[in-house]
DNA sequence: TTCGAAAAGTGTAAAATCTACATTAATAAA
DNA sequence: TTTATTAATGTAGATTTTACACTTTTCGAA
């Protein structure tokens, strides 16, 4: 019978975390070296296996925190891959998920602990099974993602500059943007607040830094709007 | 052990579609009367389970067809679904698809031979398990879709009038449209081919019919553009 | 102490796009 | 031939987007 639950075919159902991270490098991602057959030893995602009692939501923060020690990261759905053959060993779907996370806040204790490596994007390795395609998509969707909701509050230290911000939409969306343009642009979303600071690395003269406004930041990202970079 | 493939679960995974089609109502929603218990006689997406042997957009194909006898219909996916409870019977995760079609061209076959019925988005009834929820985002991806790539193809019959094409717009997005500013909008996309052709149905003066000019509306597709309407 | 180097900060004019809006045209039916 | 009905059409003003260059600040070197 077509729709009998007994006769139902069961699978086995993956979760891949594609996690972003941003530093003076550019925007990077964080893989691992896969630590079981097959493909161990290559370059991977971050994934595992839902546990039946298990939301999907959940088991991608438990498999990230498993692999990195990140806890309440927010991450976002992606996509299910489901070809025939994408894991040689069994038929296997995976629900890909994405991050956003701020590389310098967590990176010494995961480093410590974990053996989880940055890559910028661009440099990326080859990946085992499918993930390269996952990579691919959770990049469009990222830069989809800058389009119609803010970016950065996830990827940036607490205080940042102006053109740290920049360089942060810059490498998501892999083009240049007009200084003046891009600062009226973000300062048009009022979601800023400039301080009485000065970051005194970069230059001679200094640069403003810059917070994010959190409750106008988080407004802004339950309601789309266009912003056209 | 974490990544153990022998030990990790196997779930049921199914597929739901959400079938949109267009007339001269408005924007509507196939559901069938579920079939088999639990809730059965209920209203409910067009469903089944995933098949092993099965790609998951194959298997939204199958599902579709087996409930309606629509062929070749082009599906994408939407999210995955996991709530614990979500189906009553057996945990289960579902992949919803949704489809645009015609439903002038499909409809006598599909009357007669399958029991669906067209709903009127806003009058769709109350549906089972997370239905609901999915019918929502599944609208609100249709409403984004139509800001960024045509609409139209699948949802209309071969020749229409400008102001069928405006009345699926308005449906789909929901709110009135300045007409003279759709025409010129649409016409800026450079999709549409004019007919020497009338609809006298509609009118003494009898409107203009349109076609769509495939490979155009098909490069279209493939990039994403802002249609601010 | 002055000078040079390096990045920060700042404004505008022209172009493009978006919005709001009302009249005439064509035809069939009465 | 008149009337009723819907189709078709254009523009001016407002808004947004784009392209673009010079001045400021301060540290460190001469």
């Amino acid at each position: 019978m077509l729709n009998s639950y007994s006769t139902a075919d069961k699978v086995l159902l993956a979760v891949d975390c594609i996690i972003f991270g941003f530093d003076h490098e550019g925007l990077k991602i964080l893989l691992i070296k896969r630590d079981f057959e097959p493909e161990k030893g290559k370059w991977s995602l971050i994934g595992g296996f839902l546990k039946k009692e298990e939301v999907l939501d959940s088991a991608a923060l438990r498999i990230l925190e498993s692999y990195t020690g990140l806890q309440d990261i927010y991450m976002e759905q992606l996509h299910a891959y489901s070809d025939i053959d994408r894991d040689p060993v069994e038929r296997t779907i995976s629900v890909a998920y994405y991050a956003l996370i701020n590389i310098e806040n967590h990176n010494a204790e995961m480093i410590q602990n974990y053996d989880p490596q940055w890559f910028k994007v661009a440099d990326a390795p080859k990946l085992i099974f499918d993930h390269d395609s996952m990579l691919r998509h959770a990049i469009r969707r990222l830069r989809y993602r800058t389009s119609i909701k803010p970016v950065g509050f996830e990827l940036l230290p607490e205080k940042f500059t102006m053109r740290q911000l920049l360089e942060l939409y810059e490498s998501i969306l892999d083009k240049e943007l007009d200084k003046r343009n891009f600062i009226s642009k973000i300062n048009s979303l009022d979601i800023l607040v400039k301080l009485d600071e000065k970051d005194m690395q970069s230059s001679r003269k200094g640069s403003y830094l810059y917070t994010f406004d959190k409750e106008k930041y988080d407004a802004k990202l339950l309601n789309d709007f266009v912003l056209n970079l």
